[in-house]
DNA sequence: ACGGGCATGTAACTGGTTACATGATTCA
DNA sequence: TGAATCATGTAACCAGTTACATGCCCGT
């Protein structure tokens, strides 16, 4: 988020609502569970951090009034840094995987259903995904990214084959605890 | 965690160290970056929010005193709440495409460069997990996990090869926000 | 007058990370 | 004696989430 802000504010200063703005359009579907509030807590905190300063912007009196930020060069550093970093998340399996060797271990539930329940909701997801992509522009950033979700889903639906192969027949033995 | 936690002790009370040593056995080579500290923090806000008890474990005085917990109702109530729920974590690409926005948008980095030094570290890891994953024994959790990693990461390098066809030639134009 | 978009924030809470701090037992 | 393992915690910090609170402008 912070590094997000921080980049945007590299192309040029803008104030936290158009920040806002501009993220939940880069991000397209993904971008619209995004909090209004969390922007100018995340600016606030940056400024505190002397990468960005913020002054209110003045000769506007037309508008509410609003706080242009633009970056420091402890800024742009840290966007610089941000950039030549090769991170990237770790998968996020492991809940999942906890889940079903609970379910084995603990009878309270079974987990060859807890993947059935699963595949449904991801097939569910996909179809969604789908969807929202065909109403993207073509070779829009957006819809790239929903690319992006939908080979991870169908790698996850993979993964939960293999699940249900390595589970079903497994049963009662091998709690993993 | 939290939940992860839960559902360890619905098989049976344990102490915080066995906990820790228990979850990092079934997540594997996975486990290892989990933090010592973290599982008595964790136990300390569930016995806080009344899903455990602990007690010290008296009548052994041979070994270092420790803490047994053990779920209470609302805490079963939460393990069965878990292993209802089906959610499943949302793909977290959103970084990285946000990162080739910004570095087009910037000139700050090319961004055909970025996804070559990302494909490389990827690859990277992907062998690193395969090695991993021969060392685990067959059919073991662990193993399970592992190969849902590798799916992932087989996936994340198609979904790079996509951004490789977007964004080059694409150059200039499209920042994007 | 009212709703919706523009615009900015705060307070409280939750949860993970890091680092620190302690101390017993076991084995070489 | 000293290192490894068993065992438990605390304090400070960082970041995201939720919910609340405010106020202007514009169109109907």
């Amino acid at each position: 988020m912070q590094d997000a802000v921080l980049a945007f504010l590299a192309k040029e200063p803008a104030h936290g609502y158009h920040l806002h703005a501009r993220l939940r359009r880069a991000l397209g579907p993904l971008g619209e569970s995004m909090n209004r509030g969390q922007i100018y807590v995340t600016l606030a905190r940056l400024e505190r951090a002397g990468l960005v300063v913020g002054e209110r912007a003045e000769g506007l009196p037309e508008r509410p009034e609003r706080k242009v930020y633009a970056l420091t060069p402890a800024g742009r550093d840290r966007v610089a840094a941000w950039l030549g970093e090769v991170g990237w998340p770790k998968p996020d399996l492991a809940e999942f995987h906890l889940k079903l060797a609970a379910a084995a271990a603990t009878r309270l539930a079974d987990p060859v259903e807890l993947v059935a329940a699963q595949r449904r909701e991801l097939l569910r997801r996909l179809r969604e995904v789908q969807r929202a992509a065909l109403a993207e522009p073509a070779a829009s950033g957006a819809g790239l990214l929903l690319e992006g979700v939908v080979l991870r889903l169908q790698a996850d639906l993979r993964w939960l084959d293999a699940c249900e192969r390595a589970w079903s027949g497994a049963g009662a033995e091998a709690g993993g605890g």
